[in-house]
DNA sequence: CGGGTTTGACCCGCGC
DNA sequence: GCGCGGGTCAAACCCG
């Protein structure tokens, strides 16, 4: 990968054109919505529990270890549009297991798949799809493992926002739905405290036994029973979060978040 | 055939 | 100034 059209030298032409993403990317972060999600212990199941977050498409960029961390830590970009800069990364904690930490970083530069159009069921669909995406979708080789320990019976969901500088730009404020009892939203990153205490702290609180609501929402929107049920393990709350809150037509108004920059 | 995933290398920010 | 670690890119491979 390097003797193509990008040397090290040519680098610098690129890193012209990815100043903007490159800075942005790099640590001073921009806007970061972290989101916890808690799949039940070992609730038996050997999918896995992936990240759907939300209806939109993400294709996985980069997976890389980190340190200190038994799992590594999935990149994902937007895939729904092309020039869409949103990001997330995801990766369990490294405490607990049953634990995933989903961090999206910029947002959507584009309205979802059309979810208020007609088109309602083929978004449900697209977003089953992205489902597969997960940290080890397609490919159930190695990682499985890991995924199988925590695969999803109470999915929690711990939604923190964090800006980049000020301290309180955005959030991924999911309003009061049904899930709410299920959501938790955060103002600081479940990583900046104690992964132990804050993980198991939060993520208690949380609904662990009420996923019925989520689940339900995402029947009623999920015509499709196979996948439903496939997706049952995955899915999670944020994406309900994203759902209902799009159901309530507030969707957008409610997770983009205000990122003065 | 197209889209997505995997994997290794490269680059850069941050801490020491 | 050096090293570490994180984040992204790009080529190859795989699956639908």
């Amino acid at each position: 990968m390097d003797g193509s059209p990008c040397s090290p030298k040519l680098d610098s032409r690129v890193s012209d054109l990815k100043s903007e993403t490159q800075a942005s990317k790099r640590r001073k972060a921009v806007e970061k919505t972290v989101v916890t999600v808690r799949i039940g212990a070992n609730a038996g199941k050997e999918k896995h529990e992936g990240p759907p977050s939300d209806f939109w498409s993400w294709r996985k960029y980069g997976q890389k270890p980190i340190k200190g961390s038994p799992y590594p830590r999935g990149y994902y970009r937007c895939s729904t549009s092309k020039g869409c800069s949103a990001k997330k990364q995801v990766e369990r904690c490294r405490t607990d297991a049953s634990v995933l930490i989903i961090t999206y970083t910029s947002t959507h530069n584009h309205t979802g798949p059309d979810l208020h159009n007609t088109n309602l069921n083929q978004q449900l669909k697209e977003s089953q799809t992205e489902s597969t995406y997960e940290p080890h979708p397609t490919t159930p080789k190695q990682e499985q493992q890991e995924e199988d320990n925590q695969n999803e019976n109470h999915p929690i969901v711990a939604i923190s926002s964090k800006d980049d500088n000020e301290g309180h730009n955005f959030h991924y404020l999911q309003s009061s739905i049904n899930c709410s009892d299920d959501i938790m939203v955060n103002q600081e990153d479940p990583f900046t405290q104690n992964p132990a205490e804050k993980t198991d702290d939060t993520l208690t609180i949380l609904l662990d036994e009420e996923p019925i609501s989520c689940p339900r929402m995402m029947t009623f929107a999920t015509p499709k029973s196979e996948e439903n049920d496939f997706f049952d393990e995955l899915e999670e709350l944020p994406t309900y979060s994203a759902f209902t809150s799009f159901m309530r037509g507030n969707f957008y108004d409610e997770r983009i978040p205000v990122v003065p920059s």
